[in-house]
DNA sequence: TCTGGGGTCCTAGGACCC
DNA sequence: TCTGGGGTCCTAGGACCC
């Protein structure tokens, strides 16, 4: 058995908890630059407000009470979904983090010991008491159908945030799939529910009902799993450890237009600084590096460019100066002048754990000379809290910079920004 | 004026090998 | 007239997730 515990509104509920005159007032949260909305509270969904709203549609329109907007707070919510985290922790053998306020657990014979759903209520409040966050319950013999569980704890009141499937009550899970629309169902989006819908699939009972072999055979196995899984067969395990990565992307839109080749490349160098860093972080090395520039897909009396290149190295790196010189090599292969670019970002590829490689036999190149050691000491100081240090060619304070105007407080990671109680 | 960012997996097709 | 079979690796693109 699994559950699956997700925290309600997160980004949102994350900006009120210190923030008790907000209680029972709509607050948005914005994605980058201010651009559109990523999360609503129980109010401002109730408003009517839709996600991915642009913030200056938003912004023009009238509401009978005045909606509370945020730029997004990474650092306050990665500080918060550790505390969600370590309190269930506490309360469940094994857990795997699946998004930033999502977790599976697993919960196979603890009801010799208590309920499925009296347990669900037990994690709702222990992390409730300590952490002032809401979270909903679902449960299944499978991850698929714990989703399925969890996204029916929300649509009916009824349950109040907890709600188990089990093998035992097998009409429960029938009704319940039978009022699921395929498109609400854990990995089939948009594309998939529409072909889906298109031969007269349109439950999750029905998509249930369907042969395996013939979901393989007009879709793929990611969605012959998919089949499996409703019907109780567990396909998808749960991994406490996170896999190694594959891949980094740094990628941002600017906060205003790019034109002139000397503020992109500033741009790919900052991108390129930052992919490094998670690069070192993740101990890895990579030996394929891609830029990618592109104006905005939605000006309409523009015309659209947006490319990639990629280059590929002979040894494999994790040295920021040889990421960033890749990374110029890149961009140098696709700039065009005279458009207004509204984004850009760099992707590392090809990883392997160690620098050493194969050398060419006839490579003239040499390695750099105590690369570690001088990057240990770079992020050791951009670590330490004292100051930080980066290279020139990122350049100081552009005007492209990302744009944050309702950025609230640290509450939980800064000692200054930290909340005083007064009587 | 103004529309997010960071990931994963699978598949098809081409290049190349014996 | 008529031009193999089987495999790997890589890349691009499409689908999904939050």
């Amino acid at each position: 058995m699994f559950a699956l515990a997700d925290v309600n509104s997160f980004y949102a509920s994350c900006e009120k908890v210190f923030r008790p005159d907000l209680r029972n007032k709509p607050v948005v949260v914005l994605s980058n630059n201010d651009g559109c909305v990523i999360a609503r509270s129980k109010e401002a969904k109730l408003l009517g407000i839709k996600m991915g709203i642009p913030w200056f549609q938003l912004k023009a329109m009238m509401f009978s009470v005045p909606v509370m907007a945020f730029s997004s707070n990474y650092e306050l919510y990665a500080s918060m979904s550790n505390r969600v985290m370590a309190h269930l922790e506490e309360l469940a053998p094994q857990v795997e983090q699946y998004s930033i306020d999502e977790m599976f657990l697993d919960i196979r014979g603890i009801n010799r010991c208590i309920d499925f759903e009296e347990f669900g209520r037990q994690l709702r409040r222990h992390v409730s008491v300590g952490t002032g966050l809401t979270i909903g319950v679902g449960m299944g013999p499978t991850k698929t159908l714990a989703k399925s569980a969890q996204w029916a704890s929300k649509e009916w009141p009824q349950f109040k945030g907890v709600l188990a499937l089990t093998p035992a009550n097998n009409r429960r899970t029938e009704k319940l799939l039978s009022l699921q629309p395929v498109e609400e169902i854990w990995g089939v989006g948009r594309r998939i529910a529409k072909k889906l819908n298109a031969m007269g699939i349109i439950t999750a009972l029905d998509l249930a009902r369907t042969h395996p072999a013939f979901i393989r055979k007009n879709f793929s196995v990611v969605l012959e799993r998919t089949v499996r899984e409703l019907n109780g067969e567990s396909c998808i395990s749960l991994e406490e450890a996170p896999p190694a990565k594959q891949q980094i992307v740094c990628s941002r839109s600017f906060g205003e237009r790019i034109t002139t080749y000397e503020a992109m490349r500033q741009a790919v160098c900052q991108y390129a600084e930052r992919a490094s860093e998670k690069l070192r972080e993740e101990r890895q090395y990579c030996r394929h590096i891609s830029v990618f520039i592109k104006t905005s897909p939605f000006a309409l009396n523009e015309t659209y460019y947006g490319n990639l290149a990629s280059e590929k190295l002979i040894t494999p790196t994790q040295d920021t100066r040889d990421i960033i010189a890749a990374a110029v090599d890149a961009l140098n292969k696709i700039w065009v002048d005279d458009h207004r670019y509204a984004k850009a970002g760099i992707m590392l590829n090809d990883f392997t754990p160690t620098g050493v490689s194969q050398l060419n036999l006839f490579d003239e190149r040499q390695p750099r000379l105590r690369s570690d050691e001088l990057m240990r000491v770079l992020d050791d100081i951009n670590h330490s809290g004292l100051g930080k240090v980066w290279f020139a060619g990122r350049g100081i304070s552009p005007e492209w910079q990302m744009k944050r105007q309702m950025l609230s407080p640290a509450y939980t990671t800064r000692w200054k920004d930290i909340p005083v109680a007064t009587l």
